[in-house]
Parts: C-alpha cells; sequence; structure tokens
DNA sequence: GGGCCGATTAGG
DNA sequence: CTAATCGGCCCG
C-alpha cells in the first residue's frame, strides 16, 4: 500500500499519551493477519499504579529494551495481552493495543478464535493476540523491524475518544483509553 | 511453601 | 455472575 507512513522508532520515543492516540487508525499486522487498531490505552512506568513496572521484571523490560519493543504477557493464566514500549520522552510507559478491526487474514482469525462474527475476532486485548497469533514467544520481539510484523500509518485522520482505561481498579479514573469514534469493532463502547 | 490477585473471556 | 488457570509478590 502507498501513502502509508512507516512508524519508526522515533514514534515511541514520545509522551505514551500521545503514542496511544496516534496508534489509532494505524494498521497492525503479525503473519497473514492485520487489523486497523481502533482502541488502545496508556501506562505509565512512574506514577501509576495500573502500570506493571511494580514487578522488578517490567521496570528491567523498560530499561533494557528499546521504544517500539512487544510487551507481551499472560493475564489470569490464560490470556496473551500486547503492549509496545513507548521511552525516550520524560515519561514512559507502555501502550496496550485493546481491539483491531480486522482487514487481512480473517479466514484465519475466523479459524484462530473458533467464531464467525467478524465483531468478535479483535474486539479485546486478548481475542486480538489470538487472532494475529502473538504469544509469550513474542515478548521481547520489536515489530518495527522483526519478521512478518506489520505496522504503518495509514493517510487520514480519525476522530478520537478519549475515556477511562477498562478492567483495572488502581488510578481507574486516568482518562487514557483511546477509541475510534462511532466504531463497531471496540471491546467495550465508550 | 501457601494464599491471593490480576490490563480477560465465554458460558450459564 | 462465575469458572478457568498461572506467574509473581507478599508473608512468615
Amino acid at each position: 500500500m502507498s501513502g502509508n507512513t512507516p512508524i519508526g522508532i522515533e514514534f515511541f520515543q514520545r509522551d505514551p499519551l500521545i503514542c496511544a492516540r496516534e496508534l489509532i487508525g494505524c494498521t497492525f499486522g503479525l503473519g497473514d493477519t492485520a487489523g486497523k487498531i481502533v482502541e488502545t490505552e496508556a501506562y505509565a512506568a512512574v506514577g501509576d499504579r495500573a502500570c506493571h513496572t511494580w514487578k522488578r521484571a517490567a521496570r528491567e523490560f523498560v530499561s533494557s529494551h528499546a521504544p517500539g519493543t512487544a510487551y507481551v504477557y499472560l493475564n489470569y493464566g490464560m490470556h496473551w495481552l500486547f503492549n509496545f514500549l513507548v521511552k525516550g520522552a520524560k515519561r514512559e510507559g507502555f501502550v496496550l493495543i485493546r481491539a483491531l478491526e480486522p482487514l487481512e487474514g480473517i479466514p484465519l482469525m475466523r479459524r484462530r478464535r473458533t467464531r464467525e462474527r467478524l465483531q468478535e475476532l479483535c474486539s479485546g486485548p486478548a481475542k486480538l493476540t489470538q487472532a494475529l497469533g502473538i504469544t509469550g514467544d513474542h515478548y521481547g520481539c520489536n515489530p518495527l523491524n522483526g519478521k512478518g510484523w506489520l505496522l504503518s500509518k495509514p493517510p487520514g485522520d480519525h476522530e478520537v475518544v478519549v475515556s477511562n482505561r477498562i478492567g483495572i481498579t488502581l488510578d481507574a479514573e486516568y482518562p487514557w483509553r483511546f477509541l475510534s469514534k462511532g466504531c463497531p469493532f471496540v471491546s467495550v463502547p465508550a
């Protein structure tokens, strides 16, 4: 596709909230599957009790990896969740990818998800990792130059809606969730 | 070592 | 509303 702006490391050397907002509308994929990012959340390494940096491993991840690196972790013992590492500006942290609009490899997504309806393929942080085939094997990978990964910014702008983050108890009042306005593929409507 | 909890999801 | 399911942290 032409007209797409390639995303480089500089993209992730900004504030996590800026990155989270700017990722809305970007194309994200692995292997033969891809989708448009329609929902994200920002997490701050410092001053955000919902961020994983209360763990030693997460703090070491932040300090030892490059901006844009994939931080993938197992949640509730069974679901993989995908984040981009954001660092280089005053505030560091992660952007959680929470939902995609399916674009490529939809038959494969349906098989992996054992669901038919488009809205059930990638409308949640653990659903989309299952649909794309993302697992703990991708912990520490870099989608900016890693084999099989796709991340680019198509031309045009999106109306973005802001709301509180989902599924957390600490610092739940931070308005750090970003959604594509009116999109039917998000996890929870704004 | 034991207990508890989580950035979730699917099914009753 | 709840089970599923497991790694990390805290306590002792």
